[in-house]
DNA sequence: AGCATACGTTACACATTGTAACGCTACAGT
DNA sequence: ACTGTAGCGTTACAATGTGTAACGTATGCT
């Protein structure tokens, strides 16, 4: 089982193109990303490739083009990123980390307030299924 | 400026030993963990070296021994790259990824709230100083 | 002096990541 | 049918990070 460790500068720039916009072909990501980055169609490619492989992507055949998504949006990969964090560093527990999050003002601890209040009132986050994706990615939906 | 990017197998295995025990030597750090992991004393000097390049560590002389100990606690490498992943993630917005942490069971959304409201009420957190110190966590403390 | 202790230097292997040149294949237009 | 080209794969190489350790050097003790 392969830990997708993180992604790298170019990784991230690709991915973030890819949630942002939605599903594309390689070219059109290359197109995006050239402007702030140059680089060959071969290297998005490869990219694109090896991002499949670590199972941040995946993509599906249009004519002979190659269209690829997100397998996960953001919000799932920075769940599981943070679960590494809180295994690695917090014994398994979130809470202290959670407090040191409000210490550091990375959290408001009156949005926060708020924002569990809603939670445990059910109002927000439903658990639909584990979580793990944001949709199915069947192929054949075309 | 160099972000740790984060530790490696063996480094994060030298930090917990550091935070966990709390200052020590190269040796008595080598001595505890070549039990689940064979390693000559220079693998760990070498790794603690770099530990503290990366800014993990420092160190000081007591007689001819260096006396490593944590430059932060684990909280506080753990909020920092909690940070960094909303960052790249979220956006800078920790909202959506607290509720992605609830949804996947990482934090119990009612731990969560009581948390918040005594956080919210001053209970927990008062930011005492940098809190940069490496005092051992009081978790399975001998 | 000679030895043990403790640290530094240097080096090497392997994985990850960024980058890209080529090369192959299938479809389109003439 | 033939050829151009769009679109993908293969292969490769350099840079960096990490694990590992042999060997070299300094220092204190007996």
């Amino acid at each position: 089982m392969k830990r997708p460790k993180g992604l790298g500068e170019v990784e991230q720039m690709v991915m973030d193109y890819v949630w942002t916009r939605g599903p594309c072909s390689a070219e059109s990501c290359r197109e995006a990303l050239v402007a702030t980055r140059p680089m060959k169609d071969s290297t998005v490619r490869t990219v694109l490739r090896r991002l499949e492989e670590k199972g941040f992507v995946s993509h599906e055949i249009e004519g002979r083009t190659f269209i690829y998504r997100a397998a996960e949006n953001r919000q799932n990969v920075a769940v599981r990123a943070v679960k590494n964090i809180i295994d690695r560093f917090c014994g398994g527990s979130a809470e202290e980390l959670v407090v040191g999050l409000v210490n550091s003002d990375v959290i408001d601890r009156r949005q926060l307030e708020r924002l569990a209040r809603k939670i445990a009132q059910g109002k927000i986050g439903e658990k639909s299924g584990s979580a793990a994706h944001s949709r199915p990615t069947k192929k054949g939906d075309s």
